[in-house]
Formats: structure tokens, sequence, C-alpha cells
RNA sequence: GCUCCCUUCGUCUAGUGGCCUAGGACGUCGCCCUCUCACGGCGAAAACAGGGGUUCGAGUCCCCUAGGGAGCGCCA
């Protein structure tokens, strides 16, 4: 048997990180077993979807690379069928209308409040005899057994068994006609040949309803596998004053896509003490028997360690195309400055992420430096002109500007002044840079090359001119 | 309120009755490396929600309590 699994976002914003972890976790377990992976949009709730938000989930989907296999499905572009399975149901008595006014549901919902019982609706329409109330437009209601009970078997929490008159008759067509999202659902699950539902178990208490209505259509049950929902640092359910719920926010906030997949798997399933895992790695270990029963908390710290992780090990060539529009977002040209190549290997042990890793590179490009004031007041005070100035010299004869060169340049002038390399190495890199911290010195002068070195150092002397030494 | 689900270090988790004086990772703290910042290495503090059972033996099985979450829409 072909496993296909499926994806199914209403359109109703941006692609959620929670909605990203769950497409993550069906397309690992269809490329897993060879299967397939399906993609629908289901769009029925005509208010709220936007042709923007459909575009940004495919940008999603895109940008963390999970491709799919069939689709993508317009639950708008269904109707015909939808009421096709609506007359089925009707035909077969396992749904009928009902003509009952909001006002009356309201009430009922209203009293049954007051009783301190559960809100459902009474079937007042389910055995309803004779013609109906003239004017009225009906909406359809699907007859759920009133007694017995249905044993969900789910793949991460067991076997959960809902008593049927718990719940109620449920509607699946408005009075406008149009089916409503359980219908739509198991329809599509039915007709996408759908073996296998990996969701949010906020839909377990709606799984028992959407297997009456598959019954009722004829349908077989696929495996369903509930996983636990995604909550921000302190527990409660994750919302925008988290901070970024948009996967395309931790693209423009320089996450790699594969670090970000690798958190999010990570969260809800784990295979040993295993942390990093390749997309290839988690295609062949991912599996449902190893997915978590219980919430997991978005933790950002750790997410940006996986990223600095990625940072360091991802191929160079990959890291200066993912980077390039970073620098160039900031302003920074390779014209004014070092290669981008060489630049990220120096900085890529030294930030988690890519916005990060700019930041830092500022100093390498243009020819001046922004300086700290607080570093230069520590490091560049009068007493260290003598230092520089040999520096200085030093260096404008280096030829070619190699690091090895410049390395022992810088070791032998803090011979010559009878200071260890610490007190030289750190004037300069104030001097060059503009601040206290930077990659190995050695590397940074070669970055830096040998005209912004020299100005640089030049402009710091200039400075110093006329303190006391 | 009713129904369902969940509960191991601050966080993500390992654990499927003896291998658990509970392991790993992030974070935190300390030390080492070191020209700075990082990386890396070493080490420390830190958890089985509580109570009853079952069993020779329970983090692991059962029950209760507490806490958290979800569902109960002519939303999806």
């Amino acid at each position: 048997m072909t496993i296909v699994t499926r994806f199914p976002p209403s359109p109703t914003g941006y692609l959620h990180i929670g909605g990203a972890r769950t497409a993550l976790f069906n397309w690992l377990y269809a490329r897993r077993h060879g299967g397939r992976f399906v993609f629908r949009i289901e769009d029925t709730d005509l208010a709220r979807s936007t042709p923007e938000a459909v575009e940004a989930i495919f940008e999603g989907m895109a940008w963390l690379g999970l491709d799919y296999d069939d689709g993508p499905y317009f639950q708008t572009r269904r109707f015909d069928r939808y009421h096709e399975a609506i007359a089925e149901l009707l035909s077969v008595d396992k749904a009928y209308h009902c003509y009952c006014s909001r006002e009356r549901l309201d009430d009922l919902r209203n009293q049954q409040m007051a009783r301190k019982e559960k809100p459902r609706y009474d079937g007042f329409c389910r055995e309803r005899m004779g013609s109906p109330p003239i004017g009225v437009m009906p909406v359809v209601r699907l007859r759920t057994p009133r007694e017995g009970e249905l044993v969900v078997a789910d793949r991460v929490h067991g076997n959960v068994i809902f008593n049927n008159e718990e719940l109620d008759d449920l509607i699946i067509a408005r009075s406008d006609g149009t089916p409503t999202y359980h219908l739509t659902v198991v329809v599509d699950d039915m007709d996408m040949g759908i073996t296998h539902v990996i969701r949010g178990d906020d839909h377990l208490n709606n799984t028992p309803r959407q297997i009456h209505i598959m019954e009722g259509l004829g349908g077989v049950r696929p495996v369903y596998a509930h996983v636990p929902m995604i909550n921000g640092a302190d527990g409660k359910k994750l919302s925008k004053r988290h901070g970024a719920v948009s996967v395309t926010q931790y693209r423009d906030e320089g996450f790699l896509p594969e670090a970000l997949l690798n958190y999010l798997a990570r969260l809800g399933w784990s295979h040993g003490d295993e942390e990093i895992f390749s997309r290839e790695e988690l295609i062949q270990k991912f599996d449902i028997e190893h997915l978590n029963k219980s919430a997991a908390s978005f933790d950002l710290d750790k997410l940006l360690w996986v990223n600095q992780q990625y940072l360091q090990r991802v191929p160079t060539e990959r890291l200066v195309n993912t980077a390039a529009p970073f620098f160039a977002a900031a302003g920074l040209h390779a014209e004014n400055g070092p290669a981008l190549s060489a630049l990220l290997e120096a900085q890529r042990t030294r930030a988690k992420t890519l916005v990060e890793i700019v930041e830092k590179s500022q100093p390498f490009f243009g020819e001046l430096v922004e300086m700290d004031s607080v570093a230069a007041a520590k490091h560049l005070p009068g007493s260290v002109g003598a230092v520089l100035r040999a520096l200085r010299e030093a260096l404008a004869t280096v030829d070619p500007w190699l690091k090895e060169l410049l390395h022992a340049v810088v070791e032998r002038v803090a011979q010559e002044q009878g200071l260890k390399l610490g007190q030289v190495a750190q004037p300069l890199r104030v001097a060059v840079t503009g601040s206290t911290a930077s990659p190995a010195i050695d590397v940074t002068l070669e970055l830096l090359g040998k005209k912004r070195c020299l100005g640089r150092l030049d402009a710091a002397l200039e400075s110093l001119t006329g303190l006391p030494e």
C-alpha cells in the first residue's frame, strides 16, 4: 500500500511555525515510506481566505524545501463534489435537513450552559415529519448515532474512546448550501486516498465526528496520529506576542531552512540522543512511534544554537549564496570590502544568524569605521602611540598582504616593543575595526586589506596626537 | 460547565517493570584553550506534579487528586 499524507492549511495568514511542523512530519513520513505528499488549500471560508495568504504559504513551503507530489488542490474548486457527498448522505438518511432558526439554537445553547450542560444540538429536526416550514433555507446535519461509542485508534495517544451521546448532529452544509469544514476534509481525504492523517491534537476531539461522516460515505479510516501543540516560552498557546511565528519571518531574521526544520523536528519527536539531523537523516529516521504526547514550548535559544551549528557546517558556497542578499540589504557590497567567501569563513563561528554575521561584518566595509568610544578609551590611550607607529611602519612594507606574513609582523613588533601579543593586537584591533571583538588579528588585517588598514591606523594615530604620552 | 488529551531538570527530550544513586542537548555557572569575540574541550548545579495501589521490584502498570491544554460555531 502506498502511503499518502497531506498538508491542508487554510489560507488566512502566513505559514505558521506549528503548521510548518505538521507539514514537515507529513512530508517526512511520506518520503520515508516512498509515499505521496498531498498539498491542499482549505479555502472554503471565503470571508477569511486571501490570495496573499495562499502565496505566503507557498513561499514558506518552498523555502523550507517541502515539496509535494499532488496538488495544490483548492477546496473552493471542489464544491460540486461536496454537494454530491451531501446529497448521498441525505439519500441514505445519514443526514437530514434542519430548519431550526439561529435564535432557537442560541436559546438552546444558553439554556444548556445555564444548566451546566455541554451545549449540543437537541435533535429537534432529526425525526421531523410532514412538510417543512415555508421560506426557511435549511442546513444539513449529520445523523450521528445516539448511543454506543466510537474508538479512535490514534498512533500517538492510543485508543481514545468517545461516547456517541457526547457528539451532536453537526452541520455539514450551511443554509446557503455550502459545505462545512468537517465534510470537506473527509471527502477530500477519501478522494485523495489519504492513508495517514498526521495533524495537531487540537483535532483529536473532531476526529470521531469526521469518522462518522466518513463511514456514512462508505470510506475507510486513515491512520490517525495527533501530535501535540507548540506553546510559547511561557507555556501558553504560541502567538505573536511570543515573537516570530511565521516561517518567513525566521528566514528574514537569518535562519537557515535546514536549521529551522531540524529544530522543529526535534520539537515533539526524538531519535535517542541525537540533535542534529540532515534532511536525509530526518527522512531516514522519522517515525510516528517516537512522537511525543505532550505539548512543547518553543525555545528560541535552542533554535539559535541549532542555526549556529548549521552556519558552521554548511558548505561555503551555499553559505555565500544565502548570505549575499543579507549583505546587499545592509548596503554592504564586495567592491567596498573583502570577498564574501573569505569573510564568511572568518565569521561563521561567531554568530548565530545571518543577520548577526552581517552586523559583525560592518567594519570590513567602507573606508572609515565607527569607533566604539569605550573601546578607544581603554585600548587607545596616548601611550599606545609608539606601538601603533611601529605597527604602521612595519605593516606598510608587507607584501603580499597575507595573514601568515601579517601574523609575523605583529609578533615581531610585540617582541621589539617588549610587549605581549595581546598588548599589541588589541590596540591594533580597535584602531582598525573600531571595536574589541573581531576574528583573529591576522585574519582581520588580511580581510581588511592593506589600504584600509593603513588608512584607519593613520586616523587612529591622528586622534592620539596631542594627547599626553 | 461537560467531554477528551497531557504531566521527567528553567526548556527540548532519553526512558516501553530490574541496565536509573534517572542519560543527552539548549540555557546558566566554573575551568581549560586563547591576541579579542567566538568555536572547541572539561566540569558543576538542575527533573520523575502529589497521593494511593499492583509487584520481590515502578519514572515505567492501575486509580484518585491537582495543574495545564483542546473541543463543545451555519470558523477551519
